[in-house]
DNA sequence: GCCAACGTTGGC
DNA sequence: GCCAACGTTGGC
C-alpha cells in the first residue's frame, strides 16, 4: 500500500517546472534526521506532495512519486558541496536521500493560506505552526483533499 | 528584511 | 544532562 510524503523545495532553487523538466531527481542535502527517517521509509511509487515554499505563492504545486528507495547522499562527502557533512564516514553514511520522479503540476498552486482554512486537512503537518521539517508524512486522506482541491 | 520556531552545538 | 548561544528555515 503506497504512502503519502510531502516535500519542499523553494522553487527559485528547485521548481515543479524544473521536475516536469528533469523528469526526476535526487532529492539530496536533507541534514535533518527526522527528515532522513521519513525518506528510509518510502517506498516505490509512494506519492508526494511537491511543495513550493519561499516563494510568492506558497503551497503545493504537484505531484511526484518516489523512483528509488533511500541510497546515500553523496553530497555529503562532497567538500565543493554547500551540504558538505564532514562528520560522515562513507563506510556509515549519516545522509541518505531517495529519487523522485515528475508525475503531475496542478493546474493551479493549492496555497498554505487555503489548505490552513480546510476544515477537511486538520491536524496535517505543513499548516502547523513553526513547522519547518523539509520532508513530511501526510495521510492519504488529506492527500486527496489537496488533490481535490488543486482539481476543484 | 524581520523574526518566530526549533534543531544543533558546546561549555559546564 | 542542562541550557544558552547560535544557525537555519520559512512565513509574512
Amino acid at each position: 500500500m503506497a504512502k503519502y510524503w510531502l516535500m519542499k523545495s523553494e522553487p527559485s532553487v528547485f521548481s515543479i517546472d524544473d521536475l516536469a523538466r528533469d523528469e526526476k531527481t535526487h532529492w539530496d542535502g536533507v541534514r535533518n534526521y527526522q527528515a532522513r527517517n521519513f525518506m528510509q521509509s518510502m517506498k516505490l511509487k509512494d506519492k508526494v506532495l511537491f511543495y513550493h515554499s519561499n516563494a510568492d505563492e506558497t503551497g503545493v504545486a504537484g505531484i511526484a512519486e518516489v523512483c528509488r528507495e533511500a541510497y546515500p547522499d553523496f553530497s555529503a562527502w562532497d567538500p565543493n558541496d554547500s551540504h558538505f557533512d564532514p562528520k560522515t564516514k562513507k563506510d556509515a553514511p549519516t545522509w541518505m536521500m531517495v529519487d523522485i520522479a515528475f508525475v503531475e503540476k496542478f493546474p493551479r498552486i493549492v496555497t498554505l493560506h487555503e489548505m490552513k482554512d480546510a476544515p477537511q486537512l486538520e491536524g496535517m503537518t505543513v499548516i502547523q505552526k513553526g513547522s519547518r521539517l523539509s520532508v513530511q508524512s501526510v495521510s492519504e486522506e488529506h492527500f486527496k483533499a489537496v488533490v481535490k482541491m488543486a482539481k476543484g
